[in-house]
DNA sequence: ATCCACTATTGAATATGAGTCAACAGTGGC
DNA sequence: GCCACTGTTGACTCATATTCAATAGTGGAT
């Protein structure tokens, strides 16, 4: 680069490349982003990134955790409630929480894909494969309940049903602090309670 | 290699290169894995690997490809219920469903852990993040919530349920077929009627 | 049985991109 | 205006993804 020279202190460089690494790393898969590519849009030589981080691996966890960061202090929100609070006011402050939540997300879509799907899905062959699957699941679901409406509200719930059984089943596999009956047990009752209405509706 | 040739048919070749490089992506990420390491597992020089896939990653998505089909062909089964059949019958059919899911994932865990973490989750790092993140949100809930008990059933519930929000979130995002109260009502029902009974006992 | 065309397979050569390092240049104190 | 300090550079090394011309089993025709 013929550029002038541009000194900044420790604090602001690093998270300027963090800045650059979390926009580049959304919109590619790792292996697709090369530190060269970081350096570049940071205007920066790719031997002062080797200076903050101790390697490539190392720059996209450091934007993965500072996206985690910001999610958690700055998403994740609880209004304090009485000790005692009621039923009401409990599902009140939920989904105010919730809503608060999802604004967050909206406005910062892009650091939230890359948190959640950053682990793997930038790439979109492979988050096709996966909600594929997913849908595979959710369809032979939905015959076997004997398939309610199909509006997005019971679409929206069917995927998170999915997802909740398919990260369910990884625990599972991590801890085996349940047995296999328990699960069972605990994703239908759960598929009961989430779908009940529907199936009555439809 | 000093190893004979040994000369396979197409099918055979493909199938054996997809097998080893299924086990060692799920063992190690993406780019943990060289594509030397595959062609030694396979006993096979690196250069036939090219002439099978077109890339390293083409591989890698053929073997994930592969884990889906077996999960969806395999795992993911229906009884087929007569076309009145009462609710209580179709909610043991779900059980069954699932049963017959856990046992397959019990049985093919490695496969099944590639396929979810594939992209890139086999990478324990990025699992914690993501993990942690999940973890802080539940705590702040089940703080708003008022606390049930915490067994590990009401864990599951837990996780599942952030799971959902998680990838409902994502969902949102990607088809926007929803209004974002739309999804806060759908999240938040959903969240009442899975934890209402644990709420009432705790 | 032997040659032949066909294609699976190899090993070495090339290209790309991660990681290293000694030299350079702003910056603040004397 | 000189000096020590440290942020910054660019050219180097090295690992590994990818290519390709050459090699060797295989099955069929004579």
């Amino acid at each position: 680069m013929s550029n002038p020279r541009i000194r900044l202190d420790v604090d602001a460089r690093r998270a300027q490349l963090l800045e650059h690494a979390l926009t580049l790393f959304s919109a590619k898969t790792f292996d697709e982003v090369s530190v060269a590519d970081v350096a570049r849009a940071a205007g920066v030589s790719q031997g002062l990134l080797y200076h903050y981080f101790p390697g490539k691996r190392a720059l996209f966890l450091a934007a993965l955790e500072s996206a985690a960061d910001r999610l958690v202090s700055e998403a994740i929100v609880t209004s304090e409630l009485p000790a005692h609070a009621g039923a009401a006011e409990r599902y009140a402050s939920l989904r105010a929480g919730l809503d608060h939540y999802l604004r967050w997300v909206e406005q910062r879509a892009v650091a939230y894909r890359f948190l959640l799907r950053g682990g793997f899905g930038s790439d979109p062959d492979v988050a096709a494969v996966v909600s594929r699957t997913r849908d595979a699941f959710v369809d032979r679901i939905r015959e076997g309940l004997g398939a309610g409406p199909d509006d997005p509200t019971a679409r929206c719930l069917g995927i998170g049903w999915a997802a909740m059984v398919e990260v369910v089943s990884l625990e599972w596999l991590e801890t085996a602090d349940l047995t296999r009956c328990e699960v069972v047990e605990v994703l239908s009752q759960a598929a009961a309670r989430l779908f009940a209405p529907l199936v009555m509706k439809g």
